[in-house]
Order: structure tokens, then C-alpha cells, then sequence
DNA sequence: ATCGGCGTCGTAAACGTTTACGGAAACTAT
DNA sequence: ATAGTTTCCGTAAACGTTTACGACGCCGAT
């Protein structure tokens, strides 16, 4: 089936009812409407993308960059995944499409991002691994593109964003260490300029300072973010002569390699030394048990989905108020910390 | 910026011609090109991609489908994001960009596709998780849309594939145990109808008939393909009368539950129970350490992309005789199995 | 001086769709 | 019977590009 014209042709219907048919308007008897959506079903018609969003001006897809290579920045496997699951869930019933974006290694992210919105190939767009001072934002911004967040920046240009309560994550751990008694505690901290490391560190900082503790530079580490950072990050601890108690971190693919590593050292994770990580599911069968913060994020898919929706013209009716948001995180207790 | 007639008035140069210069044509002077390109640069001009495709009726993008959900089927997403790099570094090469079509876990996938493709959202796209028999096959057979598949089906419709070597990994595998004289081998399957179970477990079956050995309904443990599906197997195989003495998987994301919940149950992976299974970021610091079979990815997206190109009308020139391929894995030896 | 060729550029027609507009028929109310 | 309203449908323009075609000027060769 090449176009419209030919199924107009084929029912001999002009080609106009057929648009509207096939669109749901109301201008058009229900018996050739059933009669054109019969046929297009039968000669498997399905409206051309490019023509269609031409006209219209928008292309009814969703874009979720996300950069490719061996290191997933910041977050784990599947936690994407789930993630766009739930985004589906919601975008669907809107006739809305996700596609991943995806930005190779081997190209500027803003370039990318830059290229990819002004030829109009999404309607809008979600950033995930939001940088300090993520200039993507401002470029979104210059060309009107609707957008969120999935992390805050410091550049701010009003969207709304989500992020994952880092914050208190780190209230909640160093609390739990200096009430265990920790003296000397410890943050590891992955690499890059990811915010959500920045937020994290400071606030641990500001919560070992009300208790009269120091967070030295000797007790931040900074890790690739993968299972080789953790181990890497856990020969440099054993190695320190003044060695942390307690390990904070933020990252889900760290541990695994830093339990590798701290036991290969003679350290034991929960006895010799706390540590209070993130869940995932490769993280669920450690032992020690991890102490962790787990999330919901299928949940988080849909909060992000009706977030987006409210920025966009058209939608704005139907998903209101979901501006910016924390989204929690629950401890779940383990062994190691 | 509007569009090329915008930035055509600007320059006071007809519209025809800017878009030779920016698409590179020879007959135009190169001194106007230098002028075009410049104020495009300038101003932040990007041709617009539905019009463009529309009038070129091809849109440069290359799809890879894939299905979301909690539950990655047969590869973790490292996996896939590493595979993604590969294949970027070659299609870059010709502007091609690779998007990624997520599948709801709500919707079937090859109603998904049908929609998709029938729309014209991308020229050409990559399948992965292929089935035992794959209808998408024949469905972007019938619509004539490029397409080449990471795994092989029964549905032959004559496109490249590229497999990993199940079935080699069956062979050293099974020989391997049986040299080490084990009598009761088992396999893993992770569950669905992905066509690489179904070749690994039937080369199992052959090799240790060849060795006069059977494989029993009962040594074949059906799997969801995560880490807790690895668990699960290892609760069953625990409570087993007729227990395996070794066992080969094909799946990454298992092997992390299955070593806990054997060791729960009293059953040392490496000491009672030989494992062979998959290499991946998150076996590395598995103890006793796996053995397992390896690959290069971004090696792999590299074949990818290049037999995808010699598929390709517009690109055959450039890459041939890459049309199907066995992919080798190597074996690292653990102390696992 | 004429002609052909070359380099450069402008014009206009497509690509496939949606939708504003208007018109024809049928129906309702007077 | 007439006017007004509703229901349905056809026509054509527009969306932003690319590209076939032709035109113009300039050069060198005859």
C-alpha cells in the first residue's frame, strides 16, 4: 500500500474523508468510516511519518537520549528499562512513541542533542545523566522544545524535573554511621560531572558537619561508575593508611566490584567496614546482604511521562501541577552497614 | 531559524541552491557554499527531517527494536549499549543515526513493528531477541525494509544475521564436562521461545549423546532470564532427587542468583556443582570466579552495522559478502566448572 | 562571429499527509 | 413550500525539502 491516494482510490472515497476517517474526526458518516478503517486494516495502511508530521508540525515521538558505550553513566542495566516501561504506560494512551536517542561516545552530547532536536525528530524530550551545568538545557530552551529532567543541573531554565532524593540518601547514611558510632566516614563519589554526585557529596559534608565530623578529601573517592570502578575504588581504600569505617555510595553498579575488592583486602563488608549503596537487581543477591535505598521505577516512568505531558502543548489539560518532584527512596536494611 | 527558505532570503540566494550547498552538490560555486554553510552554522539551521525525508522518501535513521521491562529478554543492557557504540562508529560514517525502537512490554512486538515500520520511521532496522520461528521476519520481509537480525530464526526470509556461538559454547561446554567426568549435566533455558535456547540446549542433547549420555527432562531448568530467575533454578535444582553435578547457561543476568541460592543451599558452585555460563561485567567479581564465554561488543556492533549496510540499497558498494556470521566467543576459565 | 561546453544558479514540481473551506444533499421547522 | 440547519464529503492549499530542468553568462575553439 504506497499512499492515502491509492486507498481513496481503491474505495473511491476522496481522499480527504479517508484522512479524517482514519483520524477520528466526527465529520464523517460511521459506515465509511467503517468501510475505510476495514480496508486500511486489510491492505495494511498506516499513514506515512513524514508526510504526516509535516503537515502537522509535530511527529507525535518522544525522545529519551541516552549516550551509548561500555559505561552506563550513572545508572545500571535495567533500570532504564524499567524506566521507559513505565514512560510507555502513559504515553501510549496519548498515541505517543519513546524512542531512545542515542548519543555515541564518540560524539559531543550538546552536538548531538543540538543536531537531533532542530531537525525536529522528536516532539520533545527527556535528559537523564544531567550534568552540574548541563548545557543541553538552555540549548532545549532556545528552541522551544518541551523537556524534562531526570536529575536537577544548576543551570536552570524552569522545566520541570525529577530527581531521586540523593539528598536523603545521604542524610539518612551518614545519620545511620555516626549513630553506629562511625567516626571516619567515607563517599564515593563517580566520575564525571554528574549532579547527582555533586548533591550527594555536599549534603554528606553538611550532615558530618552538624556532627561535628569532617568529610576529608582523603575519604572521597572517585570511581568509574561500573563494577571495575568499585573494585578499583576498593584497592585505593585498602591502600589509604588512614582507611574510612563507613563507605557511602550512590551508584548501583559500584558494589558488586567493591565487595570484590575490600574482601581480596582482608576487609569485610559489614564488619569491618559499613557500606550503604543502592538496590538493583544485581545487587540483591550480595553478601552481605547490601543496606540500600531502593525505588519504585516503573512509578518513576509514569511521574515522568505525566511531568512531560504537562509541558506539552496540547497535553497540558490533562497533566497538571507534577512540576518538580524528589522522588523517594526507601532504606532497605541489609548486613553490610 | 525557521527553514531553508528563511535562511535562503537572508542570504538573498535562491532557495534551490542553498540546499545544494548544504548538501554538498558539485554545481555550486565554492565560494557561495562557504557563505551557506557558514550563516547555517550561524544561525543554527538544520533541515527540517520530516520534509527532508519526505521528498527523499528515506528518513537516515536505523532502528534497533528492542523490549522494554523489568525483565531484559536474553542480554543485560551494558550488553546492548556497548553493541550500540559499535554499530554507531560505522553508520556515522554514512550520517546515519541509530535510534532505538522501544517496544512496550504491553504490546506485541510485532504489532509494534508493523506500526513502526509501516510509517516509514526508519530506512532499515536491526532485530534482536529473535525468536524460534520470528514473524517480524517475514513482516519486513513483505515490506521490503532492510533488515538484518542479531540471532538466527526458522523464519528464513534470506536477510543477514549475526549469532553468538551457542552452540560452539554447547560443545565446550558439554566436552568440557564430560572430560572432567560428569555423568549428570544439566542446562539452564531461560524461558520465552528465544531461538538461542532452543540451539543450545539441542547441541547439548547431541554432544552428550555422542558421549553416550542423556539429557533428561529434568536436568533442563527453564529460567526467567534475571537474577532472581537464577535463584529460582537453584532453589529447584536444590530440591532435586536426581541432582546435576554441572551446568551450563547461556544467559549473563542469571548466574549472580543462581550462585547465591546454591550456596544457600549448601551447594559450592566450582566444588559441587560445575557452572559454565556468559562473561559479563557483573560476573567478573563472582567467587569463585566463572567460567564463562566472552565476546568483544563494540566488535560485534561493527558487523552489525557493516552487514546491515550491504543490505542496504544506496550502500551495497561499500560492504559485501558480510552476509551471515557465527560469532566467536572465547572460553575464560574460572574456578567455577 | 558562431557554436558548444562548462560552471553556476533560479524555478517549479514533486513527496504524503492534514485540514480549512465550501458545497450538495437531507432533514427540520415554520 | 421555503428557509435554515445539519450531515457528509470533495477540493485544494499548505507543511519544508530535494532535485530535474532549463537558463544565463562566460570561456575557448572553430
Amino acid at each position: 500500500m504506497k499512499g492515502i491516494r491509492q486507498l481513496a482510490e481503491h474505495l473511491d472515497i476522496s481522499i480527504g474523508t479517508v484522512s479524517r476517517a482514519l483520524n477520528g474526526k466526527t465529520d464523517v458518516n460511521p459506515q465509511t468510516r467503517q468501510r475505510v478503517l476495514e480496508a486500511a486494516e486489510r491492505l495494511g495502511y498506516v499513514a506515512n511519518q513524514s508526510g504526516r508530521s509535516l503537515r502537522k508540525g509535530s511527529t507525535g515521538v518522544i525522545g529519551f537520549m541516552m549516550q551509548t558505550g561500555p559505561e552506563i553513566t550513572g545508572q545500571g542495566d535495567t533500570f532504564f528499562m524499567s524506566v521507559f516501561d513505565g514512560v510507555q504506560t502513559v504515553l501510549a494512551r496519548h498515541s505517543l512513541d519513546l524512542v531512545a536517542l542515542l548519543c555515541s561516545s564518540s560524539e559531543d552530547p550538546d552536538a548531538y542533542l543540538q543536531r537531533t532536536v532542530a531537525r525536529g525528530f522528536a516532539d520533545a524530550v527527556i535528559l537523564s545523566a544531567t550534568r552540574r551545568n548541563d548545557a543541553r538545557f538552555e540549548l532545549l530552551d532556545r528552541h522551544k522544545i518541551p523537556f524534562i529532567s531526570l536529575g536537577r543541573s544548576l543551570t536552570d531554565v524552569g522545566q520541570p524535573w525529577i530527581d531521586l532524593d540523593f539528598e536523603g540518601m545521604a542524610e539518612i547514611a551518614m545519620e545511620r554511621f555516626v549513630r553506629a558510632g562511625h567516626r571516619e566516614i567515607g563517599v564515593i563519589w563517580p566520575n564525571g560531572d554528574l549532579n547527582l554526585g555533586h548533591l550527594f557529596v555536599e549534603r554528606c559534608r553538611d550532615v558530618l558537619a552538624r556532627h561535628g565530623l569532617a568529610l576529608p578529601d582523603e575519604h572521597i573517592f572517585r570511581a568509574k561508575p561500573s563494577e571495575t570502578g568499585g573494585y578499583e575504588v576498593a584497592q585505593e581504600i585498602a591502600g589509604r593508611p588512614r582507611r574510612p569505617t563507613a563507605v557511602a555510595l550512590v551508584n548501583e553498579t559500584l558494589v558488586t566490584g567493591l565487595y570484590k575488592g575490600l574482601e581480596e583486602a582482608g576487609i569485610r563488608p559489614g564488619k569491618d567496614i559499613a557500606i550503604v549503596g543502592r538496590h538493583s537487581p544485581h545487587t540483591q543477591f550480595l553478601s552481605p546482604a547490601l543496606t540500600g535505598f531502593s525505588l519504585s521505577l516503573h512509578e518513576l516512568g509514569i511521574c515522568l511521562a505525566e511531568s512531560l505531558l504537562s509541558v506539552m502543548p496540547g497535553y497540558q489539560g490533562h497533566y497538571t501541577g507534577v512540576s518538580r518532584r524528589i522522588w523517594p527512596m526507601t532504606l532497605v536494611e541489609g548486613a553490610s552497614g
